[in-house]
DNA sequence: CGGATTTGACCCGCGC
DNA sequence: GCGCGGGTCAAATCCG
C-alpha cells in the first residue's frame, strides 16, 4: 500500500523521482535565467525575443570556445578531401550563406591554390561555424516558442483556476451558512476570512457546495431517507437516529456516503440544484483527505476529540484501521480513520470524510483548514473532469497551497471509491522543506496514470514510480508538488538526472513543461495569493497558521503520547479521544 | 456513574 | 449466488 517502504529505499526512491522532475525544471530554468529570465517576461511579449537574443550570445560564447576544436578538425579534413578530391571544396562552400560571406565565398572559388588555402579554410569554417550557429538558434527559438507555449497554457491553467476559486468563494459563504443563522451579507471572500466566519470553520471535505451550511440547508435528506436502503442510513441517517440530537438531520446529511447519496440528493435534498451540482456534493461527501505524518502518537492531534467506534484489521495491513467520529458537537457526521502504514509504522496515516457541524477550536482549525483546503481543490479540480487538464494543474498545486509553509506532497486519487488527497508530511522537517513529492502509485496501474496532464495536452514528466503503492487505491492520478521549489530546485541541481523511463517524453518538450509549470509554482507570487485565496474561502485566518501547525505537529511527532507506540501492533490499544 | 473503548456481529457493496 | 472486505453497530467492559 505505502510507496515509502523502508525510510531508506522508499526515500531515496522518492528523492530521485523529485529530482528529475526539477532536474528538467531546473534546465530549463537556467535557460531562462540565462536568457535573461525570459521565463518570467515572457508573458510580455518581450519574453522570447529577449531570450532569443541572449541565448544568441550564449551560443557565441560558446561557440567561440568550440571554434578552436572545430576549426583543427575542419582544417584537416578540407586539407586531406582537397588533396584526395577536388569535389571536396565546392561541397563545402555550398554551405555558405549567400549574405555577408559572398565576397570571400568567389575569392575562395578564384583562387583555388595551395597559397590560398588558408583562406578558405577560414572561410570554410566560418561557413561552418555559421551554419551551426544558425541551426543553435533555430532550435532555440522552437524551444523559446514551445516555452512561451507552455507559459500561455499554464496563465490560462492559473486563470481558470483562479476563477474556480472565484466561484468558490462566492458559493461558500452561503453554504457555510447554518440554515438557522441568518444569511450574512452576500460573500465577501474578504469578509468571511475575517473573524465572522472563521468561528465556524469547517472541516470542510468537498467543495463549497457540500460545505457544512450546505449540508445543514438539506435536512430534507433525512426526510426522504425513510425509503432508502439501509446502508444509506446507517451513516447518515442512523447517525441521526442514533446520535441525535435535533440538529443531527440536517447535519447527518452531511456526511452520507456518496452511494447512498446520490440517489438522496437526486429525490429531495437538491431543491433547486442542477444535476451537476448534485452529482457534485453527492462525490464531494464521498471525498476524503488523508494525511500522512510521521508519528508515534496512535492519533494525529488535530484538535478535535474524537471517539474510537470501531476497530478493524484491514487488509494488507498488519495494523488496525482505527474508525473514530467527531464528538465535539453531537451528531458531527466527521468521521476519521486512523490508520499506520504497513511498511512504516511511523506513518501514521489519517484519513478524514465528513463535515463539522460545529465550531472548531483553533487548534482544530489547522487541521481543518488543510484538509478542507486539499479536498476543494482536489474536488474542484477534478469533479468536472477528472482529467481535465486545469482541475489536474489545480490540483496540482494543492501541496503547495495547502500547507504553504510545510514540505508536502499531495498525491491525489479521484478515482473509486472516493476522490481521496493524501497530504504527506512525513518527508521533510519543517525546517527543511527538501519537498520529497513523491508519487507511487499501484504497480499494475497504467503508465498514463502515472503522468501529470497539463494545459494544452503536455504531459508533465511523470515521476519515477518506485514499485511500491502509495495509496491503496484501484485507479490513481496522482499530482504532486514540491512545496519548496527553489529547494527542490536546489536539491535538483545535486541530483540532475536523466529522465526515468517512466512518463518518459519527448526531451524538449516534457523539459518546457516542467520549466513552465516551475516558474509559475516557484514563483512565491502566485503559491501565496492561492493559498490566501482558499485560506479565505475557508474562512481561516489561521490557515497560514494551520499549515504550519500542522506540518510541525505532525513532523514532530504529536505530543503526549510518547510511550504509546507499543500500541503500534496490538490492536485498540489507542488512547482516549485525543483532545488537543 | 458516566463516558470512552473494545470487539464480535452485522450490513452492504463489489468482484468472481 | 457467494465470499470477501470495508464500515458500522452495540453490548460488554474499562476507566476516571
Amino acid at each position: 500500500m505505502e510507496a515509502d517502504d523502508s525510510g531508506g529505499g522508499g526515500g531515496r526512491a522518492r528523492r530521485s523521482v523529485e529530482v528529475d522532475f526539477f532536474s528538467d525544471e531546473k534546465k530549463n530554468m537556467k535557460k531562462s535565467r540565462v536568457s535573461g529570465g525570459a521565463a518570467a517576461e515572457a508573458d510580455d511579449g518581450k519574453g522570447p525575443a529577449a531570450a532569443g537574443l541572449a541565448i544568441k550570445k550564449e551560443d557565441l560564447t560558446i561557440n567561440v570556445s568550440r571554434r578552436r576544436l572545430l576549426r583543427s578538425s575542419i582544417a584537416r579534413h578540407l586539407f586531406n578531401s582537397r588533396r584526395s578530391n577536388a569535389c571536396a571544396r565546392p561541397c563545402s562552400l555550398q554551405l555558405l550563406p549567400a549574405g555577408n560571406n559572398a565576397r570571400s565565398d568567389r575569392s575562395m572559388v578564384v583562387d583555388d591554390d595551395a597559397a590560398s588555402r588558408p583562406d578558405h579554410e577560414e572561410k570554410s569554417r566560418s561557413s561552418n561555424e555559421l551554419a551551426a550557429m544558425q541551426a543553435e538558434l533555430g532550435r532555440m527559438n522552437e524551444e523559446n516558442q514551445r516555452l512561451r507555449g507552455m507559459l500561455t497554457q499554464v496563465t490560462t491553467s492559473y486563470q481558470a483556476l483562479q476563477m474556480h476559486l472565484v466561484a468558490l468563494m462566492q458559493q461558500r459563504p452561503q453554504m457555510m451558512q447554518p440554515p438557522t443563522q441568518p444569511e450574512p451579507p452576500p460573500p465577501h471572500q474578504d469578509g468571511k476570512a475575517e473573524g465572522a466566519v472563521v468561528p465556524r470553520q469547517f472541516l470542510d471535505l468537498g467543495p463549497s457546495s457540500g460545505a457544512g451550511g450546505e449540508a445543514a440547508e438539506e435536512p430534507s435528506n433525512s426526510s426522504t431517507e425513510a425509503g432508502s436502503p439501509r446502508r444509506s442510513s446507517s451513516t447518515g441517517n442512523k447517525d441521526q437516529e442514533r446520535g441525535d440530537s435535533p440538529d443531527a438531520p440536517s447535519t447527518a446529511a452531511a456526511w452520507l456516503p456518496g452511494r447512498a447519496m446520490a440517489p438522496q440528493m437526486g429525490a429531495a435534498g437538491a431543491a433547486g440544484k442542477s444535476h451537476d451540482q448534485q452529482a457534485q456534493d453527492a462525490n464531494m461527501r464521498k471525498a476524503r483527505v488523508s494525511v500522512r505524518a510521521r508519528s508515534e502518537a496512535p492519533i494525529i492531534a488535530d484538535g478535535c476529540q474524537w471517539r474510537k467506534y470501531g476497530q478493524k484489521m484491514a487488509k494488507g495491513n498488519p495494523c488496525p484501521r482505527a474508525y473514530y467520529r467527531c464528538t465535539m458537537a453531537t451528531g458531527c457526521p466527521v468521521r476519521k480513520q486512523v490508520q499506520r502504514c504497513a511498511e512504516d509504522r511511523s506513518i501514521l496515516i489519517t484519513t478524514y470524510e465528513g463535515t463539522h457541524n460545529h465550531p472548531l477550536p483553533p487548534a482544530a482549525m489547522a487541521m481543518a483548514s488543510t484538509t478542507s483546503a486539499a479536498a476543494s481543490m482536489l474536488l474542484s479540480g477534478s469533479m468536472p473532469s477528472a482529467d481535465g487538464a486545469a482541475g489536474l494543474m489545480s490540483s496540482n498545486f494543492l501541496a503547495r497551497t495547502v500547507l504553504p509553509c510545510s514540505s508536502s506532497m499531495a498525491t491525489i486519487s479521484a478515482s473509486a471509491p472516493f476522490p481521496t488527497v493524501t497530504l504527506d508530511l512525513t518527508h521533510a522537517p519543517p525546517g527543511a522543506p527538501n519537498a520529497v513529492p513523491l508519487n507511487a502509485a499501484r504497480p499494475g496501474a497504467p503508465a498514463p496514470q502515472f503522468q501529470v496532464p497539463l494545459p494544452g495536452g503536455g504531459m508533465a514528466p511523470a515521476f519515477a514510480v518506485p514499485p511500491q503503492v502509495l495509496y491503496n487505491q484501484s485507479k490513481f492520478s496522482g499530482l504532486q508538488m514540491s512545496s519548496d521549489s527553489a529547494e527542490a530546485a536546489a536539491a535538483a541541481a545535486q541530483f540532475a538526472q536523466p529522465r526515468p523511463p517512466i512518463g518518459q517524453l519527448p526531451g524538449p518538450l516534457s523539459d518546457t513543461v516542467s520549466a513552465a509549470a516551475a516558474a509559475i509554482t516557484a514563483d512565491p507570487n502566485f503559491t501565496v495569493a492561492l493559498a490566501a485565496a482558499i485560506t479565505s474561502i475557508i474562512g481561516g485566518q489561521h490557515a497560514a497558521a494551520a499549515g504550519n501547525s500542522n506540518a510541525n505537529n505532525t513532523n514532530t511527532n504529536t505530543t503526549s503520547n510518547t510511550n504509546n507506540t507499543s500500541s503500534n501492533n496490538t490492536t485498540s490499544n489507542n488512547t482516549n479521544s485525543e483532545t488537543q
